[in-house]
DNA sequence: ATGAAAGCGCTAACAC
DNA sequence: GTGTTAGCGCTTTCAT
């Protein structure tokens, strides 16, 4: 128990001397290299051991050169939102499989400590980054990028910067979504959306208003709420939007955090409004939600095996893998509007 | 586009060439250090530009001497588990008005996997570890622990290691929610755990033991299911129980998981027996479902507290800290028992 | 304000 | 099978 507290971590050096033997020799038993006598080995080891040594990974990355950390960096938004930790045991188990250990870094949908973080994790060499950027600029990736450390964006695609991608399919998702609320008969829909810098969400409020277009919905723009970041946020939003005169009789929430807060608001409402979500919730099929559905997971995989393919040494273009949407109807969707579905905006 | 591919990332001595000033001179000015000419840093600042260069992490780490890291290790069983990530939510806020980086690995219960990953970053060098642990054994960081690098436990004790630990309340937790569903008049009580070696299972189970000890319940192991670790083994070992003759007429499931598996076993059961959960789950109160609840963020915060004091030099004994639970009452645990609660066991 | 030399702890070469 | 030497890229003396 009472070790030398401030000693400092014993090095190479030290274990060697206490086995009698040399430095090179201490590191080759203990690295598990074959040419080396049995006994000496043990007792290398376990002067190790007495020492309490533990080896100095950021003196053999140095001396070693970079590229042989097994370590790969991931950088999302928010650990606690499911999307990005689906997407993340998905990345996780391929790169697993390859020996390879995930960490996960959050942003906090902040540009400048995404910054700071892939910063970090570029200067401690992990081997490749996989980064859901919330930033509108990567410029000051390029560089590493030409250095050959392998990048793959995923959910949002990079700018300015040529590396592999794997997306949604968000405009053909939230059409579909559009399309099938107007399908059923629905005018006035209210739309939530994140927050209104991101890709995604200018990518989905296209696909929508493409819907609404098609079915000859002019005022859509009267139901539109942007920047609900959080559920809290989301709630009230619908609360609003439900208070309007006239009131939406469907919603079209963008994320999954949105759905939650658009289910928390709904409770206990006598005739709710039609709901559809994009991204899956949990008991979502419990529940009735009626969502436009896709696999993080498979969004993880995928990333996965195009940042293995660059580690491996493929050398070509930059690739961009599309992850299919899927509408769900499990009822939430097929509510039919309450009230006569023309009374607004003839 | 076309800059060198192979050529290794260029170094302080490439820069300092360029600029035509000394190594040294280099560092200084790209360090930010006051004492550099206005026109040499401007000079350093655009050859490093022009380069791409980057520090390199390792080495200066290396040169520093290890206490200089700002990343914090956080392992945790799974990503995916709002449980979890929650807690890391936590424990990163707090970090980071210090300044320090979150970086979350997932050890997927494995405890020969915990270990590599532990090993990947005690290598690394990180400034602190964190560690929800799936292992019974953790005297291989006792050596890192006396050379003064900081560890906290969460969630699971630290098995024959004296570090600071931040714990949940189980025992009293499992007990409230087993004397509830005796109270209400239940004496058949499914009981669903996680895997059994788990000691957050065992003291659950201790504890919902007493409850019911302390009802007159001498039968409750006949209703008992261990391991179930995700939720569709948790939804099947709900399905089976039910199938019971006599049937359980209440439920106690063991964490969050679990009661997602039940929730989806009991969809559109014509009279479901009462259910009371260990752990908060994603709608809980929408769907009135009576949790024994408490706040994973603060057991971040905590955890991150205890780590803080450790890197600012404390140097006192372990701490433990105990987070509480609370019975959340919302109208699944109220459910009566259907049929005479004396039926069995008597 | 700038530079020269030493060295952090390890491993790759090349001895022996 | 084992030892010697050199050097990864940086920062720290200590000079100038």
């Amino acid at each position: 128990m009472t070790t030398d507290r401030k000693a400092g971590r014993p090095s190479l050096a030290q274990v060697a001397a206490l086995s009698g033997v040399s430095i090179k020799t201490a590191s080759r038993a203990l690295a598990g290299e074959p040419r080396v006598a049995a006994d000496t080995r043990s007792r290398v080891r376990d002067a190790a051991d007495q020492l309490g040594y533990r080896l100095n990974g950021v003196a053999r990355e140095l001396r070693r050169g970079a590229s042989t950390s097994t370590l790969v960096g991931l950088l999302i938004g928010d650990l606690a939102n499911p999307f990005y930790s689906r997407l993340a045991g998905g990345l996780e188990r391929e790169l697993r499989m390859r020996g390879l250990q995930l960490i996960t870094a959050s942003t906090d949908e902040d540009p400048e400590w995404e910054r700071r973080l892939a910063d970090a994790l570029l200067e401690r060499r992990v081997r490749g980054l996989v980064i859901a950027s919330t930033a509108t600029e990567h410029a000051h990736l390029a560089a590493e990028h030409h250095h050959g450390i392998p990048f793959v964006f995923v959910d949002r695609p990079p700018v300015a910067l040529a590396v592999d991608s794997v997306l949604l399919d968000n405009h053909h998702g939230a059409r579909q979504a559009g399309a099938h609320l107007t399908a059923v008969g629905h005018r006035r829909i209210g739309v939530v959306g994140d927050l209104s810098r991101l890709s995604t969400h200018r990518d989905r409020l296209d696909g929508f208003v493409d819907a609404m277009r098609a079915a000859g919905v002019a005022n859509w723009a009267d139901y539109l709420v942007e920047n609900a970041h959080d559920v809290a946020t989301a709630e009230r939003a619908v609360l609003a939007l439900l208070g309007r005169a006239p009131a939406p009789t469907a919603l079209f929430t963008m994320n999954n955090r949105i759905t939650l807060g658009a289910l928390r608001a709904l409770r206990g409402h006598p005739a709710p409004p039609a709901l559809v979500g994009f991204d899956e919730v949990d008991l979502g099929d419990v529940l009735g939600v009626s969502v436009v559905a896709h696999d993080p997971e498979e969004m993880g995989q995928r990333a996965a095996r195009l940042l293995l393919d660059r580690i491996d040494g493929h050398r070509g273009p930059a690739r961009q893998v599309v992850i299919p949407t899927r509408l769900l109807a499990r009822g939430s969707g097929e509510r039919p509007p309450a009230s006569p579905a023309t009374t607004a905006g003839s």
